[in-house]
DNA sequence: ATTGTAATATTGAATAGACATATTGGACAG
DNA sequence: CTGTCCAATATGTCTATTCAATATTACAAT
């Protein structure tokens, strides 16, 4: 077993002690550190430790690696959050409402140009145009606005969207590759004052999603929460 | 060298394979994979090499592991977004802008009722009461209202924050180890519309953070953000 | 001076083998 | 039937070694 005091180090208690020290100030931002196999000698231990250790503080954000160049603190350190992003019917379940859905909307039509010029389609692209609500406990939770490309989603024309909702169906007809979300915050306009039972201007948590599939715009949807709605993470 | 055909696979590929099979159906939601033995057979590599395909599918939420248990699919497939969360002077100078601080006030007080609530704090807990904006090219960019413990950062009340922020101060003396985030949108109150320069219920984005050492509260910072302002990310 | 090239240092990744650790499920006693 | 204990097993981690990828540096050729 050995005894108590030579107990093994692992990747964990490295990366402590690399965030200590740099915490500490005794490896500056900006500068450089020993090599793995310095460090691998200096806590004995393997240098595939060390490298994992300094691995996941890159992933972190903490350090910068460059092959041959060596491993340095990054001088602004940045901060990552990682937000769920969940389905709708999961956010409101988890909530404890009950959920429901509903269409309001479906059409197939050529992209309007400001989408044609967002996606970078090609003109005269047909999309389906989709229009749904999400209830909790029946009451207005989201308004869902989408657009999907029908060249790369031939399935979608018959999709039965009454009972399910888009987002479940492309999550199990459609894989993607890519994804891009924006996060804002906007003022309800007349549509949303209508379908979120609240009143003009109302500021609302909006989140936007794009996603591909290896180059091509799979879909684009906006999709505006009930005021009062937010995000948190925790890390 | 090997011939063309028999490229050796890495963690990569088979992470790829993973998620494919996982789309495409092969492997359902809830089911049990095969172990890491089985696929280092299959794919005619290390454990090892699966291992680690496996434990980043996993820190991705496609799978969920457990020792003896093995790895299963998980059933709701949840999807993650990171946001990278940037100093304000960064953010502002990726812009190309030019930035600039200011303070707009500090004192040190009791902490108000809803602050010891909501930070759980004890009855009548001193705090560094803090305001300031930061400008982009001049013109405001984001205003920020903070709350430091005194208890917990003794050293805030020395602290020149006529040049520098509190974030920066913070970042550079204090370390902390959780921090939760909140994202929500609000209307532009009185103060809000003076600082941000903009009129009254006007929606904002607002990012709201609250960070611990150890269980013992650092600061509570509220960062409402200029109109028009949001957050992306690619993933 | 600039450009090309080769040597070299450092991280990235894979392998095979070993031990550690958690958890399940069964054997067994009560 | 119930609780305890133990063995089997899958993942978790570490080691030592090898080779690959790549950025830097030095140096030579132009």
């Amino acid at each position: 077993m050995g005894n108590a005091s030579d107990a093994k180090i692992g990747f964990h208690d490295i990366k402590q002690e690399v965030i200590r020290r740099v915490h500490r100030g005794i490896w500056a931002p900006g500068s450089l550190l020993p090599t793995e196999i310095e460090l691998a000698a200096e806590f004995g231990c393997a240098r595939a430790t060390v490298n994992r250790a300094m691995r996941e503080l890159a992933e972190q954000g903490l350090v910068e690696r460059k092959r041959k160049s060596g491993t340095r603190v990054k001088t602004s350190p940045v901060r990552y959050a990682r937000f769920e992003i969940e389905l709708v019917r999961r956010a409101v379940e988890d909530m404890g409402a009950k959920y429901r859905y509903a269409l309001v909307h479906k059409s197939i039509e050529a992209a309007p140009d400001w989408v044609i010029s967002q996606l970078s389609l090609g003109p005269g692209e047909q999309v389906a145009h989709i229009k749904c609500m999400h209830y909790a406990d029946n009451r207005p939770f989201q308004y869902e606005e989408r657009w999907i490309i029908i060249s790369t989603v031939p399935a979608i024309l018959e999709a039965d969207l009454e009972t399910q909702s888009p987002n479940e169906w492309l999550l199990n007809e459609v894989p993607f590759t890519d994804a891009e979300i924006t996060l804002s915050s906007v003022a309800a306009d007349a549509a949303l004052c209508e379908f979120l039972a609240t009143s003009q201007g109302t500021p609302l948590f909006r989140l936007e999603r794009t996603t591909w599939l290896d180059s091509k715009v799979v879909t684009y949807v906006r999709m505006t929460f009930r005021q009062g709605h937010s995000m948190t993470t925790r890390y």
